[in-house]
DNA sequence: GCGCTAAAAGCAAATAATTTGCGTTAATGG
DNA sequence: CCATTAACGCAAATTATTTGCTTTTAGCGC
């Protein structure tokens, strides 16, 4: 668990994961991922393998770390003046992007890894992003469903089918859009959910 | 993509599979995943390690082919004498096995391999135990719900919780299980989804 | 059953990746 | 500016992976 955060955020050592992402980043456009090793990485970014190997410990972690920061939002959702517009767009979106050649194996990177930090932050960035469609809502005074209902009625269901072999269809995207709006003004609110520890 | 099946089923190459899977399965009993290697497994099942890695490749392919023989269902799910006592006893148990350590190991495995065959087939064997309970829910006159609804309401909540960080409580369990079962008289059935290819 | 064919396994040498000890560089804090 | 020490580089030692070749044996037609 040697990674990222909390280490000499100077100069020298914030070059270096610079280089290395950088490195992992090119290389995996170039090459087939099942090629890129470490020794690799190290050439191509100027390091010592050593270096990689004390700071990430493995490949896989590696390309976790790179990858949780390829699937960072860049962008707030789209503005289209209705809540279900807003929803639907990104929605539409979020599943073209993760259900793509590249996104499934970003996701699979970060849920490889050993440490599910990764996969958290995940989580959160598209908690953060329905939480401003939500906002959004608020300020306009319509109803918007809890952010646990949209992630349960609408993430969850396209990163699983993403993850285990089928590709939703844009139909029913649109559908997991309408069914969780049309339940938010219904159900009650759902109880909390428990941190895991491992 | 050397793995499992249309191998020669005869003698020899189902022992060494067979010594090789068991091999896997005692090894991850007594120590930690990190430091299981195909060297290893290989001293353990009685193999030269050539075999495993020109038969498996990577020890991820290995573990993934073991881990889906652990998810595969070795029960029929248990007849409380309605639809709804079946589904709710059902998910329950299947959320702790799969948010218990073993299983998130598992399902960590299944992802993490290259081919996504193996995660396909656990999607199977999950639809295949819920249509068990629907079939029954039929034959006694009851309504339930589109097995792509359950899917969706109650098995994709659970799995992505369980793989982004938070693990389901139960009470947030028993309410997908009856909103799904709300849902499902008054819902129309959704469109199909789309096979991945790669 | 008997032998033929080729897939799968074994063996060992060659190559590549990973770990480790130790000296050096440079960020951080006083 | 100096002391401290985290992070890096280098190279040797270890361990894992690949590969060419040989041997075993399952599958198949006779």
């Amino acid at each position: 668990m040697p990674a990222k955060e909390n280490l000499r955020p100077g100069g020298r050592s914030a070059r270096v994961q610079a280089s290395v992402h950088n490195a992992v980043r090119s290389l995996l456009k170039s090459m087939d991922r099942a090629d890129v090793t470490i020794p690799l990485i190290a050439a191509e970014a100027g390091v010592t393998p050593s270096t990689i190997y004390r700071r990430w410990g493995e490949l896989q972690e590696l390309l976790a770390d790179v990858a949780v920061e390829r699937l960072r939002p860049d962008m707030l959702p789209i503005d289209t003046g209705s809540a279900r517009g807003d929803l639907e767009v990104w929605t539409e979106q979020y599943c073209e992007e993760m259900s793509s050649g590249v996104g499934r194996d970003m996701m699979r990177d970060v849920l490889a890894a050993q440490d599910n930090a990764n996969a958290c932050k995940c989580d959160a960035f598209t908690r953060e992003q329905i939480a401003l469609i939500a906002d959004r809502a608020r300020d306009r005074g319509e109803y918007f469903p809890d952010i646990d209902a949209v992630m349960d009625g609408v993430v969850a269901p396209i990163i699983y089918r993403i993850l285990f072999g089928e590709m939703p269809s844009i139909e029913r995207v649109r559908d997991l859009v309408t069914n969780v709006l049309a339940a938010a003004s219904t159900r009650p609110p759902r109880p909390a959910s428990a941190p895991i520890s491992g």
